[in-house]
DNA sequence: CCAAGAATGGCAATCGGTTGTCATTAAGTT
DNA sequence: AACTTAATGACAACCGATTGCCATTCTTGG
């Protein structure tokens, strides 16, 4: 360090070098201000009651004087708590994952604790290595769609607390958008508009909604008498849609359920080259109604979900978590409904030869 | 505390009581496996050629075992390092930032660091007291179009690394988006379609890159003879499009140079509620060819930037200044060139009567 | 007027590392 | 063989807080 020659300096230079080297104020900065010892100074920002109002006083100005800010990093060495949690989502730039985001974020802050945004990149080894790390780094972890395995989920969860968005496993708290019910609407949906022969555009296999989706769909439609395929799967972006979209038309299935919002976008541009008019010859729905859903050509028939608020719903259960006694008693689970909201790319089912 | 009661509990005891409690090793559970000092198992892990090889193989055998994993918080307190930064955005459901936010997070990691993401929620005071925090918490900050005083920045900018992007202010290191030259790109663009009566939809009075875009553009308009207003402000999202698009018919102008895609997209949805034809009646620039600006309808003739590039340039920049003298010399700033990309929302210029 | 108890503040250990300093040992030099 | 020098590892202080425990002071009751 470039620390000036220490001589026989006073408190009163060495103050002043600290001042000149801008460091901030520490506890003892404050304590040898107003005259007390350091614990008294902790004690008169964190337990209140315990200090004498005069030398509270003294001390609240001290630290108002210095600009005092206690050091984070001090706090959570010796209280354990970092005041931080991480929040793991498999692909930033997914709109999708925007307001939950924005509702851990926003939640989060509000209860004074800070987000650890982290892209995991769909991958199931960068998810489990996070979450080791975390566990030294935060106080709690939200995990959107996990990838992870039930086994390695649950032995996580004993490590720290921890809290799922969309991916259910005994034992764990979880945020789930119900949207297995809103695609049954859309089945029904389809089927009132005369569609008898429909497919599934599946996601990742590892996607656990993925799978309740389809769980849920297959038995809608054998309990409604119609066909429904199950195609790909395909990954979850705008650039799979092709793939779906000629998938689609090789089934000779009349509408199409695409796992998100990414793919249906996908397809729709990819019909529109191909010159497969929607909804006029294929119906096309899509789920989570991200960003653009609503203004894409056409605008795309979707499933809605209150994403941001799966976020808030996921800190404030996290939180419950990890102060426990303060609040309400935790929910373990809560399932947020969902519905279908209709728009222009699905139509009455084409009349055939 | 759940502490056990400690009776005249042996070392061993102790020990296992630690392993039922989960309690993460420590360097010196590592320290006393191998037989060496806390201090020697810190030099062999963060300076190898301090230890003999053969205790820093004993060591690395030991920290295998126990599955040692350095605290973050004790190392911050020691080093002073946090080994974090801080992403600053003004509006994290801004499809602008994503790109961003996966640019900087890709390459933090890559250089080992952790991601403070923030979402000051477009407001100046957020935005100051976050840095005021960071200060204590992260290594550097990088902040997105900071809405800061020059004064505010450069004062922040002597007490920590910092970097901005989409904001020059001298003495502090940036990277800028170079979209004025490419609004001029627009312009002409525009002009060779017959356009005469331009309007530029401002943003935020107090945006950098929306004060730089006006000034080019109206220089530019100058040098050309044609016509351009200014009209605005308006709030950079979809939903003041409407407003946008209505002051646009009114100002009699053709043309219409958004401030940025949100705002563009919301303006040709409202044209389209209108009735108005999108490119034949009027035509619409946008700005950032965020995602969507390819699909909606028409698809968006914008300002394309190479965004995540930017992300990524701001944390190598950061990242010099926070480890000198590692790798090339830092650079204090850096101009990213973009261009226009032609889609159908502009078109030729209506004959008027 | 004295003892018991509450209120208050200080001391020192602790969290889990890093790093300067020093003692010991081994190797190299002449 | 005696001496210098480099290599190596331990000790202890320190980073900036928190917190258990103890000593002092002030109240208050008997």
């Amino acid at each position: 360090m470039s620390a000036p020659p220490s001589t026989n300096a006073t408190s009163e230079t060495r103050a002043a070098a600290k001042k000149a080297a801008k460091k901030p104020a520490t506890i003892h900065d404050v304590a040898a201000l107003s005259g007390v010892a350091a614990s008294t100074v902790s004690r008169a920002l964190s337990t209140p009651g315990r200090v004498n109002f005069r030398t509270r006083a003294r001390i609240e100005a001290a630290v108002t004087e210095l600009k005092y800010v206690p050091n984070a990093q001090a706090k959570a060495l010796s209280s354990g708590q970092t005041k931080s949690v991480a929040v793991l989502v498999a692909d930033i730039t997914n709109p999708f994952y925007f307001d939950i985001i924005r509702g851990t974020q926003l939640q989060l802050k509000a209860a004074g604790y800070t987000q650890l945004l982290v892209d995991t990149e769909e991958s199931e080894e960068v998810e489990v290595n996070t979450i080791e790390q975390m566990l030294q780094t935060a106080d709690g972890v939200i995990l959107t769609a996990p990838r992870l395995s039930d086994e390695a989920l649950l032995l996580a969860a004993t490590k720290m607390p921890l809290v799922t968005i969309n991916r259910e496993v005994p034992g764990i708290p979880s945020v789930l958008l119900d949207t297995p019910t809103a695609t049954n609407q859309a089945l029904d949906h389809l089927i009132s508009l005369g569609h008898s022969h429909i497919a599934y555009l599946g996601g990742p296999g590892s996607s656990s909604s993925n799978i309740r989706r389809w769980e849920a769909l297959s038995t809608a439609a054998q309990e409604r008498g119609v066909q429904v395929d199950r195609l790909g799967p395909f990954a979850p972006r705008t650039y799979s849609g092709a793939a779906a979209a000629d998938a689609l038309v090789y089934s000779g299935a009349t509408a199409g359920i695409a796992f998100n919002d990414l793919m249906a976008i996908g397809m729709l541009q990819r019909l529109a080259t191909r010159g497969v008019r929607v909804p006029e010859d294929i119906s096309i729905v899509g789920c989570d109604d991200i960003f653009g859903a609503d203004f894409c050509s056409p605008p795309l028939t979707t499933v809605t979900a209150p994403v941001d608020q799966a976020g808030r719903v996921a800190v404030t259960m996290l939180l419950s978590r990890i102060n426990p006694g303060i609040g309400t008693l935790p929910r373990s689970q809560s399932v947020l409904p969902t519905h279908l909201t209709i728009r222009g790319s699905t139509g009455p089912a084409p009349l055939r030869p």
